[in-house]
DNA sequence: CCGTGAAGCTTGTAATTTGCAAGCAAAGTA
DNA sequence: TACTTTGCTTGCAAATTACAAGCTTCACGG
């Protein structure tokens, strides 16, 4: 997946021009789901990145508006622009694919419960919680 | 992305390790969304996926259980399974993030708006009409 | 301030994977 | 029976990944 221009006009290959890799999705996983904002905190998610993939992805999902960076060196943290947002949706829709599909998946019962029963009510709160700390992140 | 071992429990990386590269969505978009179910018709899609790659990603995919091929050699035929079809709200979102986002996006606006105000309908008539096309490849 | 250490990357390199071109067998077709 | 698609497989150069090492900036303790 290296190309210049882009193979076609389809919804579904923009998705997958923005995040169809293997680690991408991962790196926007953290900054919704979890509490880990930094470099250092995306490499040390389960899975392993190596540290030249995650700096090659960060720079792709900011270059793509999905993830926006603020402050420098020691002190930087990363956060969710609305874009990548937006995602919430798509992402809930998969955490509920894999808890169905997936015998040994990690999701937690009660979590894959609400999105079934009351998905607009976890989806504001995701929402308002995000887009509160990108806010923060303007000043 | 060659593992053998899953890197985690995470549903969003079973959902990578599923499909998390720049090719296999587009199988599942087209048996989902188009007509196209040989091997040809795939390659012809206007991504333009290399005919190796293509043959690797639908064993994968086979092996995963999203997609089932009936009859063999010159008369072969793809179709997703009851897992690869629990994909379409996941693709429907997806279809939505990128037809907001996407200047340029090449998703019919009616659809959008079809999935924006009747996304239960939309589904049901997807769901229905590719689960027939199951049944019929049981017979 | 000066040394130390951790955070945030960059670089080098070997191993994998991809993209592209050929090749090939089986099933239609003429 | 020869010809042509279709559905792949194989070979190989080029690109990408994984893994390890190194560099630089900044915070903190003394």
């Amino acid at each position: 997946m290296k190309r210049t221009v882009r193979r076609s006009d389809c919804p579904i290959n923009y998705a997958l021009e923005m995040f169809g890799d293997g680690w991408s999705l991962l790196v926007i996983r953290d900054l919704m789901f979890t509490e880990r904002r930094t470099y250092s905190d995306f490499l040390n998610a389960e899975e392993g990145m190596a540290t030249n993939i995650l700096a090659s992805r960060l720079k792709k999902l900011q270059g793509d508006g999905l993830v926006r960076k603020t402050g420098t060196g020691r002190g930087a943290r990363y956060a969710l622009t609305p874009k990548g947002l937006d995602l919430l949706p798509a992402m809930l829709e998969l955490i509920a694919w894999s808890g169905k599909h997936d015998r040994f998946t990690g999701a937690p019962k009660g979590f894959l419960t609400r999105i079934q029963k009351d998905r607009g009510r976890v989806m504001a709160e995701f929402r308002s919680r995000l887009s509160q700390e990108y806010e923060i992140g303007n000043r």
